[in-house]
DNA sequence: TCTTTGCAAAATATCTACATTTTTAAAAAA
DNA sequence: TTTTTTAAAAATGTAGATATTTTGCAAAGA
């Protein structure tokens, strides 16, 4: 009953892969050789085509037919678009779930404002910075999750994925700044409070304003990188 | 300097399974064997599951790892929501837009307002579905680009992706009837006139009255087909 | 009799190795 | 320099090997 259901090698190549577009490992603009790929992550050409494929679609990656993958470019222009983007699309998920929450969705957003409020720096750093995102992204996607539909979720992962790279550049900076952390605490609290009030246009401002801060930031570490 | 540049098969393949699965050619649910594939599109499987691994990716496909792919479901209470979604998203849009979009803007809106309007039956009747269905969403890209953002443009193109092939349904009832469409000339004209107002409050009402009206068509098509 | 279980055969999915085509680079010629 | 030629590198596709799932059928149990 429990053979752990193998996975195909297409599926696990497609995890690690995005994962390392997401940390850096191949930076922005990178081009993918076969080759290399072949022997970094020990598989066939077939099953890395299939997650490369995957990937174009999510943007991630760009294929140039008989010129192989690249990892797709980054900017400041696209930062800037994306979390526009993403603050407009949130503000909208947002109103939609205080309109149509139920009281299973407030108490999920207190349970995973608790569990996210209670992080605290016992391992390495590398292990609470991914400990700290996970729950940050659960509280965030509780309270999404009010607006009950499957489609405008799936749109808001869509554009989730496609920041991931430069929230990751904001999140090294800040995980270790306990001052940066304490502040967002604090943001995460009124937000809850707001939230159980249902006060609308306040939550959707609060969120805009949470949403954006780290754009200066990551606009600030891309210029020293020179990815601008 | 022109080589015709050759794209690989998997891009092809791709293109053909998407608008194979949009038009019922491969219904919801149904099993995509390898060896149909293979034989219905003259490819190897390398090319094949990469077109796969896409649409995957876009969720008109589902992977079940060792047992092949299939067809991703429908359902009424999919339709719902997806329309749903894509009411809100493309409020939202056209409000930017209506803020934010210039002269050039308005004026690709009358440009592509004029082709959609002058569609005539001239050659066959399925010939007269795709002009329309081009132009048609044509117009209504056209407003959508003016918001300016590549990412919200983005989100939208997912969910036509995933709205196709419950508007393909809609479109075969609707084409061939002249009285429909003279109903949404009229709609058309009136958001054009609205746009050119920028009355954001009316276009929204509008565009939202626009976008739902196919929603109970299809669910009767739906029923009659038993796909409920 | 009807249902369940076990097993082998067939069908199917998946992966790799190699053949083919195309691009890139380097060297030679103009 | 600029162009042409040539060799190496890389991408892409296919065929066949391997592993997994499904199916058909018979025997055991209810």
């Amino acid at each position: 009953m429990e053979h752990s259901a193998r996975q195909n090698l297409g599926v696990s190549a497609y995890a690690r892969l995005k994962r390392d577009i997401i940390r850096g490992v191949h930076p922005a603009g990178e081009k993918l050789l076969m080759s290399n790929l072949r022997q970094r992550y020990d598989l066939g050409t077939g099953p890395l085509r299939e997650a490369l494929s995957q990937l174009v679609a999510e943007h991630l990656v760009v294929a140039i037919s008989q010129r192989g993958y690249r990892v797709a470019p980054m900017s400041v222009a696209e930062l800037e678009d994306i979390y526009d983007a993403r603050a407009h699309l949130e503000g909208l998920i947002v109103e939609l779930a205080i309109a149509r929450g139920d009281d299973a969705w407030e108490a999920d957003i207190l349970a995973k404002a608790h569990t996210l409020a209670k992080v605290m720096d016992v391992s390495g750093p590398e292990e609470m910075l991914d400990i700290w995102d996970r729950r940050h992204q659960a509280f965030h996607g509780a309270i999404a999750a009010g607006c009950g539909s499957r489609h405008l979720l799936q749109a808001r992962e869509g554009l989730l994925d496609q920041v991931e790279r430069y929230r990751h550049l904001w999140l090294c900076e800040t995980v270790f700044s306990s001052e940066a952390l304490e502040y967002k605490r604090q943001e995460h609290a009124a937000l809850v409070e707001a939230l159980l009030a249902r006060d609308a246009s306040e939550v959707c401002h609060m969120i805009r304003e949470h949403l954006m801060t780290p754009v200066p930031i990551i606009r600030e570490v891309m210029k020293r990188r020179g990815l601008e």
